[in-house]
DNA sequence: ACAATAAAGGTTATAGTGTAACATCTTTTA
DNA sequence: TAAAAGATGTTACACTATAACCTTTATTGT
């Protein structure tokens, strides 16, 4: 039995914050990548939450704390950035962009969405990936990435509806 | 050993045309959604290749079509309609749109998608979706739809790819 | 230290994708 | 055949993303 991800679970959503900052400084430093304070910002503000935000949730907020204009290119560079790191993902279904918990190693998109509260929780498994790679080796494909996308409810939402 | 996906052959393509617009007059006829010319005529021109098309080359092509001016909601509405009633799928990654080879049944969007040669091929693969459910079940969502997109490399480009 | 270079960020404009709202026309139903 | 429902036409606009060019900041070689 697997645990319940920590992103469905009641938890000091600080130390996720403070989680992933700390890494992405960590792996930028060691790849010579240049973690700017923007981009850091950014960082932070995808981690706001487990929910996506699409890029310009994400410029407001950065307005707002900045007291500048802050134009689409300005987030969406950041946005490029943290993607080439493996620091966030993108959820195509929804225009939107999560902070990745593991980005110490290169991996796939796969995730689960709840519906109704929008929360995203990323799958790590094995066994999926292996899957998947079996699939696309029958048809003589060769793999570059892979994404998944599960949409449903999660459990907190699952047991609050009742239509 | 499983055989050679039809997208991925060389075939006789009218007759995927036929084929799809067949079983979506029967479908329709069924269930009583009405086919209409301009849905069905959308449905062909998203037939015209196993390659997904965009709403805005869709609008362009029933435009030529047509001699009169096409809007993006007259196509949207149609893809709407076609999406609905399964007879298509949408390709997230590439805001495009793809004919769906087996309507009659409702299953996910499980793709392979060449980055080359932009051919699609949809997985009808048992064990990747029984995968995915129980990896849905293990975080205790509750599982509504799935969809996944593997880019690659598709036989032919692979072979023809030298650098 | 300093010029040359590269990288990042600012700014303006615009491209690409999708929808709201309302009018008109067609089909179905009573 | 009138009323209602469904489909399409039309205009305007919202949302998502990028191109192009300029300024600023950081890095590198000397």
């Amino acid at each position: 039995m697997t645990q319940t991800p920590i992103a469905l679970r009641r938890h000091n959503h600080g130390l996720c914050v403070r989680s992933a900052l700390a890494s992405a400084r960590a792996l930028c430093g060691e790849r010579g990548a240049r973690l700017t304070p923007l981009r850091a910002q950014v960082l932070e503000l995808v981690w706001q939450s487990h929910k996506p935000l699409g890029a310009y949730q994400l410029m407001d907020r950065l307005a707002e704390a900045s007291t500048r204009r802050v134009a689409p290119p300005t987030v969406y560079r950041a946005l490029d950035f943290l993607l080439e790191q493996g620091l966030i993902h993108r959820i195509n279904g929804l225009n939107a962009y999560v902070g990745c918990p593991s980005p110490e190693h290169r991996h796939p998109n796969h995730f689960l969405l709840c519906r109704a509260c929008g929360v995203a929780v990323e799958l790590e498994s094995e066994a999926l990936t292996q899957t998947i790679q079996q699939n696309t080796k029958d048809a003589g494909f060769l793999l570059e990435h892979h994404s998944l996308e599960v949409t449903g409810l999660c459990p907190d939402c699952r047991s609050s509806a009742h239509d």
